[in-house]
RNA sequence: GGCCCGUUGGUCAAGCGGUUAAGACUCCGCCCUUUCACGGCGGCAACAAGGGUUCGAGUCCCUUACGGGUCACCA
């Protein structure tokens, strides 16, 4: 029965690369069908934070890293098992197990009292030797190794110790973890064989980087899940990203749902380098998610972004709403694109007239208002239907012996103000609606004569 | 500095003794097109260096360089 945890410290914070230790360590649970195990390990008083074990239980929530065993049961699902017998699951509530412990490595030589602290006395001679599923088989000798602090003159265990005790009386077959604490590996083996206990599996892995030479850190400003998110980042897209970042399923595919994952995780794919962060390459993953998106769950997750921008005096300044988000949905890489994108509808269409100016469209001021002038004719004697519309302007174009554009883009300039706009003039026309449309073309063509 | 570990295009990476060294992102062209996007097609671009082993090395070994981790009463 493989047994995998999470073990952060609450600090208030869920950093990726953390957030995807958790992944990894939940993935491997499921995959052999095993427990994943949730423990807060908070055995430093000074870093105490009020409310960052609410940041942990909600992210894994929203991630889908549900746990089955923890200081707080994740969502009900009638696949996990109910166990839960090895609380309490936070370490500042565990403290008689350590001490107990650490008196018994003192009855056997293994520890020693020195300043108010329970120290680890290293062996002086041979060496430890110990493999890790993703480095290989790694010995160092116990000369290079240093005695450390097990139990803190406050009476705390350190992270160290209360891994090794905890995991133990846990039960855990597989410890997934950083590989900042490859290094320290040994010490926890000297304690497992000290007491007696079989070592867990080890699996670390390398950290995620700002760069070749900085760990991704809270210190650049988005290095929290939460960050992305505010970002507007998909969390399947987040999830999807940080998976492959240190491991890869090894085809060509790299688009997986969390369940996908669990098929296709494998320790083999695990690398042993750490892995830049690039947020570029996240930005296109999570457009491809925006993408597949149906309309309506676009239009659902959207909202949010594009309310505030369509509403006038209590009222919604978009005729066709449907065509909006239709419009916006290819043209969104993370949420936070949108509103840039839409600000035309509320606002006044006050623009640069030198935007009329364009070599590709082959328009200038001067055809622009001739442009406009039919546009806004074909407006009021047509429907507002889109085919029967560009119908019109087509047979003009093709009398002038131009582009469709040249009599459209004018009409988008005229109605967004915007050289680039989410759709061409005649889109934006239906998305403003048949009013809205021409008194914004009226007031263009004033300007132009001006 | 000692000790561990690592090093394939700008980035993520496949590869696990014999390949024209995948794929994705970025970037650049072209096509599509009522702008911008989406989409389609194509292109630029890599085995850190030097020694071995081998008929043959990105793949195995050694050295160097560079990078990461660790050496706390933090985790």
């Amino acid at each position: 029965m493989v047994r995998t945890r999470f073990a952060p410290s609450p600090t208030g914070f869920m950093h990726l690369g953390v957030l995807r230790t958790a992944l990894y360590a939940w993935l491997y649970a499921r995959k052999n069908k095993g427990t994943f195990i949730l423990r807060i390990e908070d055995t430093d008083r000074a870093r105490y934070v009020e409310g960052a074990v609410d940041v942990i239980y909600s992210t894994l929530k929203t991630c889908g890293l549900h746990w089955d065993e923890g200081p707080e049961r994740g969502t009900p699902c009638g696949e996990y098992s109910e166990t839960g017998n090895y609380g309490p699951y936070f370490q500042s509530e565990r403290k008689d197990s350590y001490m107990k412990y650490s008196e018994l490595l003192i009855e056997k030589g293994a520890a020693y009292r020195k300043d108010g602290a329970v120290w680890q006395k290293i062996p002086t001679a041979g060496s430890t030797s110990f493999r890790d599923e993703v480095y290989g088989e790694i010995t160092v000798e116990n000369s290079e190794i240093e005695d450390q602090v097990l139990i803190k003159s406050d009476g705390m265990p350190t992270y160290n110790f209360a891994n090794v005790i905890d995991d133990h009386l846990m039960e855990i077959t597989h410890i997934i973890r950083g590989s900042e604490f490859l290094s320290s590996t040994p010490k926890y083996i000297l304690l497992y064989e000290a007491l007696g206990w079989k070592p867990p599996v080890f699996i670390h892995v390398a950290p995620i980087m700002r760069d070749a030479g900085n760990k991704l850190s809270k210190r650049d400003g988005d290095a929290y899940f939460s960050d992305f998110i505010d970002k507007g980042y998909l969390v399947e897209a987040v999830i999807n990203y940080i998976a492959l970042l240190g491991w890869s399923p090894g085809g060509e595919n790299e688009f997986f749902t969390l369940s996908e994952l669990v098929g296709a995780f494998d320790l083999s794919g695990v690398s042993k380098s750490p892995a830049i962060f690039d947020e570029v390459k996240m930005r296109a993953i999570n457009a491809h998610y925006i993408r597949s998106l149906t309309p309506e769950k676009f239009k659902e997750t959207a909202k949010p972004y594009v309310k505030p921008y369509i509403c006038k005096d209590g009222q919604c300044a978009v005729a066709n709403c449907d065509a909006l988000f239709a419009a916006l949905q290819p043209r969104t890489e993370v949420l936070t694109d949108i509103t840039p994108q839409i600000d035309f509808i509320s606002a006044a269409c006050d623009h640069e007239i030198e935007l009329y100016n364009n070599k590709k469209m082959k328009t200038t001021l001067e055809t622009a208002l001739v442009a406009l002038g039919e546009a806004l004719r074909a407006l009021e004697e047509h429907e507002l239907d889109r085919d029967e519309i560009f119908t019109a302007f087509k047979a003009l174009a093709d009398d002038a012996g131009v582009k469709v554009g040249y009599f459209l883009y004018p009409l988008q300039i005229a109605l967004t103000g915007k050289q680039s706009a989410p759709g061409g003039g005649l889109d934006i026309c239906i998305m403003l609606g048949k009013d809205e449309s021409i008194k914004r073309i009226k007031t263009a063509i004033e300007r132009l004569k001006t």
